[in-house]
DNA sequence: TGAAAAAGTGTGACTTTGTCACAGAAAGAA
DNA sequence: TTCTTTCTGTGACAAAGTCACACTTTTTCA
C-alpha cells in the first residue's frame, strides 16, 4: 500500500526524486486522502487553508465569487493536478479568494499546509515548481480573462459546450443552464436564449438539464471566427 | 558607483545577502540601466523577453491586448518594484501576452533574462522571491478580474480617478479620456458620457486632456457604495 | 502666418449583455 | 394524487459597448 502510494508520488510529483529521503517521508505519513461527492465545496477561500490537493481522480473547478453571489470559472482540475491556491496560506501576497468544487465525485491526497510550506521553504526543487504551477494557473486565468473581456458570449458558450463535451467523454451530457451560467459568470437567462438560438440554428438540442450538441463543426466554426 | 548601485540591490532585492558573492558580482557585472519616454513600450508580448526590469524611477503599467487593439490594465509598477513578466521566458507555462508601457519617464536596471534564469534555478532564496513576485501579481490581476466582472462601470472609473490622482500627486492632472478607456477596458464615449455625468453632478471638472477632482468626498462614496 | 492634419471630445442610434419579475413545465416528495 | 422544488422561457428594461459622424482645439509644416 505505501509502496503503492510512493510509486504514485514519484510518477505525479516532478520534484520528487530530488528531495531527501527524510523530506519524502515527511510526505509519506502525513498525506491524507480525501474524497469529496460531485457538487461538493472542497475550500472556501475565507476559512483556513486545508493544504495541498492532488487530484487523484474526479474533477475539480476554481471560481470566484462576488458579494451578490455571482461566480465565474477561472480554471478546471483533472487527475494528476495540484491545486496551489488551497495551500494559499503557504503563499504571502495572496489576498483574494478561491473556492474549489468538486464538478464530478472526486478522490484527493492533501498534503498539510505546514508540511508543504516547510519543503517550499527548505527544497529548491520544491519551490522551483511551485513556480511552474503558479504561472501555469495564472496563465488559466489570463486566458479565463482575454475570453470574458475580448470573446462575445456565443463564441464563449460555444466553446464551453465542446469542452463540457470533452469533459464527459460524449456530446450528450447533463448540466443546467443555471450551472452553465456560473461557469461563464452570466446569467441564466442569458444562457437559455442563446441555447434557444443554437437549438434554432441546428447546433444543439436542449432539454431539462442536459444538452446534446448535434452539429459539432457549426459550434467549432462560431468559436475559430 | 558600483558600491552606490551595490547598496541599492542590496536594499531592494531581498534575496540580496542570502545569495553568493560570485552571484552578486554576476548581477552587478551584467546588470543594465535602460531609460523610456512616457508613452514607450518596453516590453511588448510577443517578442523574446529583455530580461526582468527593476523600477528605479517613474512608473510602468501591465496590459493585454485583444485582436482589435482593446487594452486593459492588470497593474501598475513604482519605484523598486520588480516586473517578472518582462522575464516570462524564465517561467515555463507562461503562454499569454503582457504588454509593459512606461507612463512616465521611467529609469530601470535590467536583469538579463539568462542571469536571473540561472539564479532561480541555483538559489533557493531567488526562488522563493519569484513566488511571492508572481503571487503578488497574480493578486493584481484578481482584483482587476473582480473589479471588471463584479463591479459597475461608475464606480470603477471613479475609483481609477482618486488612484490617478495619488499617483499624479494632486486632485488636478493630465489624461485624456481614450487613455482612461485603455485602462479600464471600455471605450472612449463610455468615459466621456460618464465623465459628463460626474461633471453634472459636481464631482469633476472635464477639460481637453485634463480632469481636475472638485469633489473628492462624492467619488469616496460612490466607490464604497 | 495660415492652411491642413491630427488629436481629443460629444452625441444619437443601435446592439449586446445583464437584470427583474413573473409564469409555466417537469421532476421529486409526501 | 397533490404539493414542493427545480429548471426553463419570456417580456420589459437597464447598462455598457459599437458605429458613424460632427465639432473643436492643438500641432505641423509649407
Amino acid at each position: 500500500m505505501k509502496e503503492h502510494l510512493e510509486a504514485y508520488l514519484g510518477d505525479v510529483l516532478p520534484f520528487w526524486k530530488k528531495i531527501e529521503g527524510r523530506q519524502r517521508e515527511l510526505i509519506l505519513h502525513t498525506i491524507r486522502e480525501n474524497k469529496f461527492e460531485a457538487g461538493q465545496i472542497m475550500h472556501a477561500g475565507a476559512e483556513e487553508c486545508a493544504g495541498m490537493f492532488l487530484v487523484v481522480s474526479g474533477q475539480v473547478r476554481a471560481f470566484i465569487e462576488s458579494k451578490e453571489g455571482k461566480e465565474i470559472t477561472l480554471y478546471r482540475l483533472q487527475e494528476r493536478d495540484l491545486c496551489i491556491f488551497s495551500a494559499s496560506c503557504v503563499l504571502r501576497n495572496i489576498n483574494f479568494e478561491v473556492f474549489l468544487q468538486a464538478e464530478k465525485e472526486t478522490t484527493c491526497y492533501l498534503i498539510p499546509t505546514k508540511v508543504f510550506k516547510e519543503l517550499s521553504q527548505e527544497s529548491l526543487a520544491v519551490s522551483n515548481y511551485a513556480n511552474d504551477l503558479l504561472a501555469s494557473r495564472f496563465s488559466d486565468v489570463m486566458w479565463m480573462v482575454e475570453q470574458v473581456l475580448f470573446v462575445s458570449f456565443d463564441k464563449r458558450l460555444a466553446q464551453f459546450l465542446l469542452e463540457q463535451a470533452v469533459f464527459e467523454g460524449s456530446d450528450e451530457f447533463q448540466i443546467t443552464q443555471e450551472n452553465i451560467a456560473r461557469h461563464l459568470g452570466s446569467a441564466r437567462e442569458v444562457v437559455s436564449r442563446m441555447l434557444n438560438y443554437f437549438a434554432q440554428e441546428g447546433y444543439v438540442v436542449v432539454g431539462r438539464g442536459k444538452i446534446s450538441i448535434v452539429n459539432r463543426k457549426a459550434l467549432e466554426e462560431l468559436v475559430d471566427f
